[in-house]
DNA sequence: GATTAATGAGTGATTACTCATTCATAATAT
DNA sequence: ATATTATGAATGAGTAATCACTCATTAATC
């Protein structure tokens, strides 16, 4: 039970905050995630938050910086909390406390999950660049332990890259899947079929009890 | 190798088709791909297609019209690509069939396979609706197949959305990443591990030679 | 000469963003 | 207490640019 190592970080987007900055945020996720950044009218915001459109020019410099801080807050959150997977000893325990914790962030601020997944694409900054290093994304993160595993020798050496992005889209697929209509209630109820999936793609099994 | 039962079914696209119909269709698939279809202007898809801006409509009744036939173009020739692997005796010979028709699509016009994966949302009529009946996305197709399979006892019952989901989300989030930056060449490169891929996931191995 | 293909200037609506003004509150002075 | 000044929060009319789309006109083809 050493997962209680990580503590989730502030949440980037006010959640249950009064403020004007907190409103025109919720309001522009919400309307983000719904019609794109291109599909959506500094107006429109402003009447979702209930007040006037001059005010979005106060707390942010344009559109498009509000539309990348948002995103920017959840594409770290995600990104942040991989990495923080590598304190698990086994890969197969950074495999149950991703699948876990991604359905979690997920189901806590859906909108703004739905934001990340359907949108991430309208900013390239954030989304490709596999510069070495410190990974700036979900995708690179979870490349870097499992290369860390192959190391181990925990898992044959193979391809990091392409099976990260397959382990990924075991839990991504269907979360998309539910932004489509596909699914009801929360993604947290499928942790398990999804952990048993993704250890089954990397060669391991479920059975070790003790961990 | 009864594979070929299933022949490709002419371009929806037009792909080396010199009317101007034509040069508007690779022009808008192009551009919608790049920056979505609120991001893109009519002026911008005729420049880019070499014509005026008024034949837009000679062609098509707006741009909304535009861009929901180039993106049924394609989800209609994955669901019945998906649909002709039931033709397969076994699953996992239908699982390899869609694997490598799914890569082998993409790759055969990657600017419209592109739109797809990132732009499908914007078309809520083609995407949710999980009506019982005849297929119409490629999610529903593969769900079909699953559940026919548990009919038959080739795998065991479970429920065949989330399954359907986790499997193609192994194609198709690497699809993704290859979209955002995270990889080059060809997705069919990748045929064989993603086959050994969902095969794992749904418990059947890849040791069945003769087949 | 008749029919269809193609043009591009023109239309009203909408866009992101600015800025002079007003409002609310708090600090200071009397 | 009351009046005065100071300050940042909030407004919304205004601006130039761009938007999707139309249509009278011209070009091309049969």
């Amino acid at each position: 039970m050493r997962e209680h190592d990580y503590h989730e970080p502030a949440r980037g987007v006010s959640a249950v905050d009064g403020t004007n900055k907190a409103k025109i945020e919720r309001a522009a996720v919400w309307l983000f995630s719904e019609h794109g950044v291109d599909g959506v009218s500094t107006k429109s915001i402003a009447q979702a938050a209930g007040v006037s459109e001059g005010l979005l020019y106060r707390y942010f410099k344009n559109k498009e910086t509000l539309a990348r801080e948002l995103m920017r807050a959840i594409h770290l959150r995600l990104t942040e909390m991989i990495m923080a997977a590598a304190r698990q000893e086994s890969l197969a325990d950074q495999v149950s406390f991703i699948v876990r914790h991604y359905c979690e962030i997920a189901d806590d601020d859906w909108t703004l999950f739905r934001y990340h997944i359907l949108h991430l694409h309208h900013f390239p900054a954030l989304s490709d660049a596999p510069v070495t290093g410190q990974p700036t994304s979900p995708h690179m993160a979870a490349a870097q332990l499992l290369e860390q595993a192959m190391s181990r020798g925990e898992i044959p050496q193979n391809n990091a890259n392409i099976l990260a992005a397959m382990t990924l889209g075991i839990v991504l697929h269907p979360a998309q899947a539910k932004v489509l209509g596909a699914f009801e209630g929360p993604l947290s109820a499928y942790i398990d079929i999804f952990e048993r999936g993704v250890l089954a793609v990397l060669g391991l099994s479920k059975d070790k009890a003790g961990g």
